[in-house]
RNA sequence: GGGCCCGUAGCUCAGCGGUAGAGCAGUUGCCUUUUAAGCAAUUGGUCGAAGGUUCGAUUCCUUCCGGGCUCACCA
């Protein structure tokens, strides 16, 4: 690939288009005349918002006579004779440039109107209000800091096209503010998030991204080989079980933000890599981790979007007051009008779950059958931020059983939008009951379940072994959060180059 | 992986058996306060790819490629 991409670049040049031509002969012509069309650097003394700030309140008709040089793209062009407008484009604002044939002289003027819509300048210029109002920088200088070879899509529609605007990502954030503000968002969410988890002493870690044996969640891992040890690796499906050693190792409060990967199928709410927060505590249980979770999530909400009170696809979504507790059971009752529960029959559950038009698999239990109830029937449902608790044992492997019934543990998933945003529980301390777990896991994926895991985790257990403090760990999807903040349907939407089939062959 | 839908100019879209259109962008004129500027003229397409049916296919059929939604699986 590398050694040819010589030929290709210059068989582009033949294939490529008439406006792109154009572009590349007003690049030969200035190199001709010895100027560069990609300058180093370029010193501004303002961003655009500052300019607008400084000075939207002059009147219409006035100049300031105040000179300032900006920076940006151009992103339209109003030719007028002897005076035209351009639209100019930084990372904080837009704002007109005016150009007149009386200020710039016939030679400048005709050369600047020859640069084209997406090329990157450095202007400078007096501020001034036209008569009609518009903020105007009136240009004295200006110089070409990148010539833009590819024309912008169009000034109206902008970019719809979703297969390109995943693509070419960076076409979409050029031309369709939307894109930019899930984006602004999405790092304000994040942000947000690490300043309060900092505030209250967690420590952000790194564990491993490679990991021999992949746990912490039920998943399809990604593999890969590690040439040097030769062995197989697997990209983490969750940091859990390194960030619970950490709690052993004694750091009590520690957080990790960042990337997970699961080899399944892409959905609309699903990416192959997505972006999840883990925490753990010590000395706190899934109720202290459910309260963390709430206020967590309406501080980042409120210093991302400013506000609890959300519309997502046209419905309201309220994070404000107390959020809806109630256990799984109770939830199926309420939302899915059946009565389940722990009391009744393995083949009695089947009975109801097949009325339901419920599939299930030879092997589950009561708790996984309950929970096939909630999915099919109840999570879809919850709309406004619920904390469901009492997550059935059997699907819940590494949390603390209730002292009261084994059945169920000290867990919740919190469900809005209909989305599993979030899950937490009092993590199972006792290395004992762990290992029992781990072997029933594995005995699942001899029993042909992919995506239970391979082999045991023996030095997890093993850490147990030299105590780990009573602690509450909570994960958080990051980019279902983002998606609920920004209103966008499709998790895509939220990150920056989701995956897609190579563009070729 | 199954089902449904989409792919036409750089972008947004019409056309759907008779050989390709509009708006924007581009090019050339006119125009010194416009702002989706305007007016006039004009360039630009292997109609996603390959087969098939037909006198003739962008249009009908098949396969393939890419994408969207949805179901299944998952967070």
């Amino acid at each position: 690939m590398q050694k040819d991409s010589e030929v290709e670049v210059s068989e582009n040049i033949e294939n490529i288009n008439q406006l792109m031509k154009q572009r590349l002969q007003k690049l030969e012509e200035m190199r001709a005349s010895g100027e560069t069309a990609f300058k180093s650097k370029f010193a501004r003394t303002h961003l655009l918002a500052d300019v607008i700030h400084a000075y939207s309140e002059i009147e219409p008709g006035e100049n300031t006579g105040q000179e300032v040089t900006v920076a940006g793209r151009i992103m339209a062009i109003r030719r007028h004779g002897k005076a035209s407008f351009m639209a100019l484009k930084d990372r904080t604002a837009s704002i007109q440039l005016f150009l007149s044939l009386g200020t710039l002289g016939e030679e400048n003027y005709k050369k600047f109107l020859d640069y084209d819509i997406g090329d990157i300048v450095g202007i400078t210029g007096t501020v001034f209000k036209t008569r009609r109002g518009e903020l105007s920088i009136d240009v004295k200088d200006f110089t070409l800091l990148t010539k833009s070879l590819r024309p912008l899509p169009e000034k109206w529609h902008g970019l719809k096209d979703v297969e390109t605007r995943y693509r070419q990502r960076y076409v979409d954030l050029i031309i369709n503010p939307h894109a930019r503000q899930t984006l602004l968002t999405r790092v304000k969410v994040v942000k947000a998030i690490r300043k309060w988890l900092d505030n209250r002493n967690f420590l952000e870690v790194e564990t491993p991204m490679l990991q021999a044996i992949p746990g912490g969640a039920t998943a399809r891992p990604f593999i890969t080989h590690h040439e040097a040890l030769d062995i197989d690796l697997y990209m983490r499906i969750a940091p859990e079980l390194y960030l619970k050693r950490l709690i052993v190792g004694d750091l009590e409060r520690v957080y990790e933000l960042n990337r997970n990967f699961r080899n399944e199928g892409l959905s609309v709410r699903h990416n192959p890599e997505f972006t999840m927060l883990e925490v753990y505590q010590a000395y706190a249980d899934y109720i202290d981790m459910m309260n963390l979770c709430e206020s967590l999530i309406k501080y980042a909400a409120e210093e991302a979007v400013g506000t609890l009170k959300l519309t997502y696809q046209e419905q309201p979504v309220d994070l404000s007051g107390e959020w809806q507790r109630l256990t799984m059971i109770e939830s199926i009752e309420k939302y899915g009008g059946v009565k389940v529960s722990f009391d009744q029959s393995l083949d009695e559950l089947r009975k109801i779950a097949s009325e339901h038009g419920i599939r299930l698999e030879e092997h589950y239990g009561k708790g996984r059958i309950i929970n096939e109830f909630f999915e099919k029937l109840v999570e879809g449902k919850l709309w406004q931020p619920t904390f469901v608790t009492d997550y059935p044992t059997e699907i819940s492997p590494l949390a603390k059983k209730k002292p009261d019934n084994p059945d169920v543990t000290e867990r919740f998933e919190l469900i809005i939008i209909g989305l599993e945003v979030g899950t937490a529980f009092s993590e199972l301390t006792d290395p004992v009951d762990q290992l029992t777990r781990f072997e029933a896991q594995v005995k699942l994926h001899e029993y042909g379940d992919e995506e239970a895991p391979k082999a045991v985790d023996y030095d997890y257990v093993r850490a147990l072994e030299y105590g780990m403090p009573p602690t509450g760990g909570l994960g958080i999807g990051i980019d279902r959060l983002v998606m609920l903040l920004t209103d966008n349907y499709s998790i895509r939407e939220v990150i920056s180059f989701p995956h897609m089939r190579p563009e070729k062959g």
